[in-house]
DNA sequence: TAATTTACTTGCAGATCGCAAGTGATCCTG
DNA sequence: CAGGATCACTTGCGATCTGCAAGTAAATTA
């Protein structure tokens, strides 16, 4: 299920862009397609990793959220972040960098408060190469 | 790159499995078609993940390696392995897992030392469910 | 009430996947 | 030394997936 880019986009996303909801992904600045995302967000419920909620506020909206089972996927999300930041071209500023891998533990456990308290706010801003310039 | 399932499953072989060929691969009890194989060792090297090197004793053979980017994923595959065993079908014994989850930096430091010292023996059994089986 | 927004679905061309058969280089055996 | 076996692939092709662009239905907004 998570040999797959767009489904390990979508859950980094989720655990720590902010994202949140149909519109949220598609703005994020990965060129993922509508059928494509729309697919993904099906098997991610389907193997119990997020699961969607109507919006109360408004009914077109879904508000997807990670399942325990998803978040626990955070400590293997933020090692391939650390590794992509030391190994491929990104936007992530150094010292974040540098100070995400001397408090791993620390990033991982405000993740997991952020998640048990709904708090969507970013954990890190967008900064692959594309993100954040769409807004 | 890794956003792929066989690429995932080539580098977790490699690092932990003491496969080292071609064929090691295709016997390891995942199924992948040699097209795609050939198809992802090349693309691994490319992205100098792995580095292949012929063999010394018999010149059809070619030996696959990680190269130093490619052994600093051990955080990543080591904690995806532990999600994997948690959350998904597995024939991984209970009490390794147990041991592995209160090891880790010892367990990443093995594989590591393994690595320097091109030693293949595998970290751990093949322990997906048809793995091992074919030998 | 019409326009807009949200989350999709659809059709289709191009790309990828995986099966089965095949190739060339190298090694082994009699 | 020739034939058979092994190793790492390549090829052709049908099936499946991807991504583009246009479209749909429900809900909201002005």
């Amino acid at each position: 299920m998570l040999g797959d880019r767009w489904s390990l986009l979508i859950v980094r996303d989720l655990m720590v862009r902010g994202c949140q909801t149909f519109r949220d992904f598609l703005q994020s600045g990965e060129g993922i397609a509508t059928n494509i995302l729309s697919d993904r967000l099906k098997k991610l419920r389907a193997a119990g990793i997020i699961v969607a909620e109507t919006g109360a506020a408004d009914g077109r909206r879904v508000i997807y959220r990670l399942t325990e089972k998803g978040i626990d996927l955070a400590p293997a999300m933020l090692e391939l972040l650390i590794w992509g930041a030391r190994h491929e071209k990104t936007a992530a500023p150094r010292p974040l960098i540098a100070w995400i891998e001397k408090n791993r533990e620390s990033v991982i456990a405000e993740t997991q408060r952020r998640w048990r308290g709904r708090d969507s706010t970013p954990l890190f801003p967008a900064f692959n190469r594309t993100g954040g310039r769409k807004l």
